[in-house]
Parts: C-alpha cells; structure tokens; sequence
DNA sequence: AAATTAAAATACCGGGCGGTATTAAAATGA
DNA sequence: TCATTTTAATACCGCCCGGTATTTTAATTT
C-alpha cells in the first residue's frame, strides 16, 4: 500500500514505505538525542537500505524535514485551531496546559514536545530543518501574541505586559515544562508548575 | 608553574598544565554543545597530547568531572553561601536572579549554567560526571528547600505550597533561564521572564 | 657514564558516521 | 524475447571518534 500519488508505468515497483520510515524516524528523535540518532540507526529500524533512504529524501536534513513537518500536521496545527477558536482565555489555557503535559494519542509516556526538542538542538539541524523550525517558532509566537491580545480585548488578560513579551513567556514556560517532561520529571508535577507560572496572566 | 603536591625525584619533569586544560574544557562545554565536543579537539586546542589529556585525568569521563567539580568551587558554591546567609528572602531571590542572568565574571557574553546544561545533557556524560550532576542538582534542591523554609518561619514567603515543591519550581525556572540564554535570547528579556515566574513567591 | 624512571609524542586500532558507486532484480514497452 | 526503466541492496569511501601500544626524550640515581 503505498501513497505515492501515481504509480510510474515501467521499472521495478517501490516497497519502501515513506510513512511507515517517518514513524520510525519521528519516534526515535522524539524519545531520544537527536544530535546522536544516525541515519544508520533509522535505516537499521526501519528495515530500509540506506541508498533507499537517501532516494526517497535526498539527505539526513530532508528526512528530519519531513518528520518536523508530519510532527506540525498531526500535533502542533490542532493546537493552533484551538488557540485561534473563540473558546475563553482560562479555558484554552487549561486546553494548552493538558496539551503541554499530556502523553501524546500513540505513546505512552510523556516526553514533551519534538518541535522544541528540535528549537533546543538546533545546532543539530540541516538547513532546511532548521529553516523550519524557525518558521514554526515565529508561527507559534505570532498564534500566541494574537491569542493575547484577543484576549486583552475581552478582558480576560489581567497581567501587566505587552502582548508581544506575553507570547515569548508563554513559549518560554511551555519549553520549559518540554524539557522537564524529557528529562523524565513527573507530568503532575509539571502540570502543577506550569499552571503556577500562568497564575498572574488571566 | 605546576599544581602538582610534590615533585617526583626521578623521570622527566611534567609540563602538562593541567588549570591551562581545565580551563580550555570548561570554556568549551560551557559554550559549546558539550555531545560534540571531543577529546581530541580538547587536545588540540590545549596543545596536550591526547596521552598527555589520558595520563592527567584517566579518560573523558575523568576531565568532564573535574570541569563540573571546577565548575562549583568558581560558581556554584558562591551562590550557595548566598541563599544560606542570612539576607531577606526578596534580596536573596534578586540575587538569586541577577546571577542566573548575568554574564560570568570572565566571559563577555552570556551563556548560562554548565551544570545545568550537563544536567540537560545527561546521557553524553560518564558515569562518574553524571553521578556529581546528581550530587550537585540533590544538593542543590536541598539548599533551595532550606532556603524557603527559613523564608517561611521569617513570614517573607507568602505562596501556597510545600517547601519541596517551591525548590523544584525555582529549579525549574532557573533550568528555563540558563537554557533561554543558552540560546541566545536577550539577557534583560530572561531576567524579566524570571522575575515574573518568581512573583507570586514573595 | 650507565641504569632507571617518568613523561612526551607519534602512530596506530576498531568502529561508527554521512554519503555514494555499483551491481542485481523486477517491472514494462517494443 | 529483449532492451529499457526504475528500485533495491551490497559494498565501499574518507573522516573522525575514544582509547592505546610504542618509542623517544629528559630528568635523577648509582
């Protein structure tokens, strides 16, 4: 079953599946380091030949690419919908607090979040990997500032700070409980933290 | 001028510098990603050998615990002595801040905690380092624990929580910090970040 | 001066890396 | 049937890693 969008008439039919790689690939940066994960050890556990690899996405950059993009459709969009739906400020901070420290639907344990394990070893990252974190960071930030400031509007926005500087605390304290939940800290604990550190903002 | 207790009688005299390696190392981990720095490039840019580097500290794991153990005599320790003085809770808690966001007194620009960016970086280090990142990071929880408990017999902590809780929380942000500057985020932005998720303590 | 001791430096080891040249295999078109 | 097209898989390349065996050098002791 593969989702190629037309199968080419002539040639050697193709038995790698690109999802079933991306799975892989996104599974293991996602639970462990990604500066020390080789493509070697991807193709090893994916049951795919390197050469095979390197064809269906040119380099190692191109297959972190595609699993940080695959990660935005399947996790991080969904958020977004959220913080842009007309829900209450308190509400889709809770929302985005459950998110934060939640197992994600197909793993068990909680592990934080990829894009910023991604953003915290950015020195690791291809160019084109790179390029598109920083765009999903912008993105993020931007999603933030205008949630806050809608909600500045309505009046559910208490604290005494620019939406802009909101936005960047927001983020700060979301990688923050990212990276505690990766270093293994327990995700109650976690949730307790962040939800202290939002008090003053609604 | 060598460190060395006393100098053997026999054999060709040592000219290793052991503080001119450490200081080398400690830079480096400090300012670079500490799973790819190697001993050879620490060779190279003390001008040892690396059987020189393997003689004075045994391995990797050996040099990488004697820059943590450097590490806390030069910065920990005074921080330490600071949150056990006895200084009101709101003057130790701007300390407190002011260091975790301040350049250190020898490099010009700012780059965080090493400890805590071994402590992020746990699974590049050897078993002796990481058991003196355990060390340290109990240690310091405890001191952090004491510290608000003498905080609230004085009546200057006013927030709802266990003392336990409070240390992990403050560990938490400043672990958000030091990775926030490590990344190189503005050192005034951090700072207010800080003194933000603080604010509800005092 | 010769033997001894200890440190220095060179050169090497096996292994894993990102990436590729090359060859084998499986389909279709003529 | 047989050339063509496309994919698959093996084997390989140069590089760097952590760590070490080996030899040279510089001092002291006898």
């Amino acid at each position: 079953m593969n989702s190629n969008s037309t199968k080419p008439s002539r040639g050697r039919p193709k038995t790698l599946d690109r999802e079933h790689v991306l799975d892989v690939a996104m599974d293991a940066y996602w639970k462990e380091d990604i500066g020390n994960l080789s493509l070697n050890e991807i193709c090893r556990r994916s049951g795919v030949s390197k050469p095979g690899l390197y064809r269906e996405f040119s380099n190692e950059d191109g297959l972190m690419k595609a699993v940080i993009m695959r990660y935005q459709e399947q996790v991080l969009n969904p958020v977004q919908q959220m913080l842009n739906s007309e829900t209450s400020f308190r509400e889709a901070l809770d929302s985005l607090v459950s998110f934060a420290t939640s197992a994600s639907c197909h793993h068990e344990s909680p592990m934080g979040c990829l894009f910023i394990k991604m953003r915290e070893s950015r020195m690791h990252l291809g160019e084109a990997t790179r390029a598109q974190v920083d765009f999903l960071e912008e993105q993020g930030l931007a999603t933030f500032r205008k949630w806050v400031e809608r909600a500045k509007v309505k009046g559910e926005f208490s604290a005494d700070m620019s939406s802009e500087f909101a936005a960047a605390y927001i983020d700060a304290q979301l990688s923050n409980a990212s990276s505690q939940l990766t270093r293994g800290e327990d995700q109650k604990i976690v949730k307790k933290m962040l939800l202290i550190a939002f008090s003053m903002l609604g």
